[in-house]
DNA sequence: ATCTATTAATAAAG
DNA sequence: TCTTTATTAATAGAT
């Protein structure tokens, strides 16, 4: 379109990921970047028939939302911890159950550090107890006795760390209007529209919409 | 694979947005899209510092999630009818909100209790590891090894039934749903309750993320 | 999981 | 916010 100069660039650039200072140029990006986001969601949904919900609240604070079968649905789910038959087997069974699933899902992530935290020390354990000690210490040479002391310094490392980082979560999670960095989540509960309004059940090529008297750019 | 002309393509090839057919070939678009899709979600929050909450559930129903500040967060506010700073006008900007509200007071609930069962085993390791004990196990005598000995197998006995009731917590999340093919998107409530349009907070600058236990690719 | 060839998403600018 | 580029990013297919 031009011969002049070597267009340096007229095009798209790459960025940096990190926030946008400017004003404008922030709520330009996510204007675009939402209607992707919610397009990426919505094929995830059509194409592979994924369970989903996503709701995004514009810098200015404004919802925008899509789920599939609706965020309701998924939400639910999400927070019950599955929906919720119960099976023959163990595990409490009832309501409790729920309520202590949805708390579950809450921590979920905190859990699945932790998790993995806690594999590393039962490891250690187990290499510490491992062999000849079977509750006795004292058929333990130095070695073993160095290992164990390894060991509980280690768990008692970890322990206070974890102790630390609950407290905190803890703390954060009490602001619960108080915004920021911290994750993992969970969902909602059951939610109903304004006016008890309900969607459309399944739809055929399947679209899903992003607030329609909010935006109604994609879909 | 097909030389006649041209090298026809190896490469990506336009699809149309409809179920995939193939459970194999849904499988794998599954897990590229949902990278792709929450690697999205992500730089939207923080390029723009807008509220962002992903919920999916795989085809097989397995649960991943993001969220800035947290899909809490998020879900509270959407829930809640907004953010909520409504005034006394409105009335029902309540009902929502108290609702979930209620749900984080309940899952914080659970949050202490396991705080508290974890201040006891730090307690019992301090307890363990108390006074000369400073690193080296010469010093000890059979009492304190065996106050060691007690601490290590309860904490072993601790570790091996988090381990169990976590894994088990993951299995019963996982079943349940079976999501499927079919679509439809969903509207936010505009978070208009009958009382009044509400919003969330500003952003901030976090980092969300996505079932680490089952996904870690992104983020 | 890797590797292209392409298509899709977008940062800038108008 | 809509359009037009020029590029970068995402990813369908095949391995």
């Amino acid at each position: 379109m031009l011969g002049n100069r070597r267009k340096a660039s007229t095009g798209r650039r790459k960025i940096e990921i990190k926030r946008i200072a400017n004003d404008e140029a922030r709520q330009v990006c996510f204007s675009k970047r939402r209607a992707g986001v919610f397009k990426k969601a919505n094929e995830l949904s059509v194409l592979c028939g994924a369970e989903v919900a996503l709701v995004v609240f514009s810098p200015a604070g404004k919802p925008f939302s899509f789920g599939h079968p609706s965020v309701d649905h998924v939400a639910s789910v999400y927070l019950s911890g599955g929906g919720r038959p119960r099976g023959p087997d163990g595990g409490s069974g009832g309501s409790r159950r729920s309520a202590a699933l949805s708390d579950l899902n809450c921590r979920n992530a905190e859990l699945a550090r932790e998790l993995e935290a806690q594999r590393k020390r039962k490891a250690a354990l187990e290499e510490a107890l491992k062999g000849k000690w079977d509750g006795s210490l004292e058929g333990l040479g130095l070695q073993e006795l160095e290992r164990l002391e390894a060991a509980l310094k280690e768990l008692r490392r970890e322990v206070d760390a974890t102790v630390q980082k609950q407290q905190l979560d803890q703390k954060c999670r009490l602001r619960v209007y108080e915004s920021f960095g911290n994750f993992r989540g969970e969902g909602a509960p059951c939610l109903r529209l304004p006016g008890g309004i309900r969607y459309g059940l399944p739809p055929a090529g399947g679209f899903g919409y992003c607030h329609p008297f909010l935006d109604q750019k994609n879909f």
